[in-house]
DNA sequence: TATTTCAGTATACAAATGTATACTTAAGAA
DNA sequence: TTCTTAAGTATACATTTGTATACTGAAATA
């Protein structure tokens, strides 16, 4: 049996689970560098200190694990909206804001969002289902509130889903660039970013009534 | 040695160069359904005819492997803007019509395109570095293509480098949804794509000089 | 206290991997 | 014609891989 180092009374499901966190995040921790798909078996059990068999009484083979890792970001997408929400008022500036906000999540988890960005084509296809149906709950999530809370002077936008989408696609792609920028250049990046969305949402506006034209 | 099947005289370099594409074409067909990183040089070789140590007389690893694969890539991208701008002439439906030849291009060379979108973040730095460069080149083409040709009604685009870099980053990103989705669904997806490129045309046009607003 | 449960160990094995070495044999040069 | 070059072969080897089996010992249960 494993021992908890110095402890006493651990009961086991708290030992277990302890190993399952340690087995999560050793494969975060590998994936880093080479990917997710790159990594084995044996190597993430090794690296969380128990034998490579003991990893299959957390996990079936390494597909579990890695779904297991995309349900973690999942709940970190789902907080980084909630937590936008709560720090971003509405009004001029809150495009700025809330990217800043987008990209300090990345920053923070970056391991998890190169596993997004890294495995969403490769892999198996329950890997991309997967992937795939947390970046539509986000994306829907975002167009939630953009239809609820986005009007630029008065002007709602004509399709949230497909303004959703856009921005969703632009910052992942720049937040992945980001990911391996020193952080001095990722300034740069977020300002583009910025100015980026903001064109999304600019040209998703309905469009302004004309005054009836003379002839 | 390798024996050309059948015919007599074949020069050296011939019969190498004829070796190598059929290596560079197994490493596409394979990366296919596992992605570039997940076969291995036995694959490869195996799948091209020619036994492991043979490989090493093309390439020193799989990585050179890989950038030759990259190499491919740039021409295609390259090839398919000179194509659309011959085909596509300005004006209305540009764009439609645009995007339709570059989803033909993708389903053309699915494997290319997998092999670039799905080696993004995954592999080694020196792939990634090239991955990068490669895009960047496109959306610099792209770029000069719009500040050259596209104009609304009379309107250019504010900032050219921006809008080609947000283009890119939809495009490819729905792109690569496109590529493992049956050719019915397809269609849906190519009318949203062209909805999402238009906003951010239309989002990057210069502004309107507004009447004078009499007070 | 006696018994059961089960997380983790120890060991083993076949398969696949990258690479090194010496070789064959046809094309090309002398 | 003889000699050289080099693409591809044959064989071998140490590593790494995923998985199977029997086990140990502490926590949970009765």
């Amino acid at each position: 049996m494993r021992e908890d180092k110095g402890g006493k009374h651990v009961s086991r499901n708290e030992l277990k689970e302890q190993t399952r966190r340690q087995l999560i995040d050793a494969a975060l921790r590998l994936s880093a560098e080479r990917g997710f798909s790159a990594i084995s078996l044996r190597e993430v059990a090794g690296a969380s200190g128990i034998t490579p068999a003991g990893f299959y009484r957390h996990f079936r083979d390494m597909e579990e694990l890695g779904l297991a890792l995309l349900d973690e970001v999942g709940i970190i997408l789902r907080r980084l909206l909630r937590e936008a929400r709560r720090r971003v008022s509405p009004g001029p500036g809150a495009v700025a804001a809330s990217i800043e906000t987008f990209l300090e999540f990345i920053r923070d988890n970056g391991n998890l969002f190169r596993l997004l960005l890294g495995e969403r084509q490769g892999a198996t296809a329950v890997f991309r289902k997967a992937i795939h149906s947390e970046m539509d709950r986000f994306i829907g999530d975002l167009a939630a509130d953009l239809e609820r809370e986005h009007t630029v002077s008065g002007r709602p936008l004509r399709d949230p889903q497909l303004a959703a989408e856009a921005i969703v696609a632009i910052v992942f792609t720049v937040g992945a660039e980001a990911l391996d920028l020193p952080k001095h250049k990722q300034i740069g990046l977020s300002q583009r970013l910025i100015e980026e969305v903001k064109i999304i949402l600019r040209g998703s506006l309905k469009p302004m009534r004309l005054p009836p034209r003379s002839r």
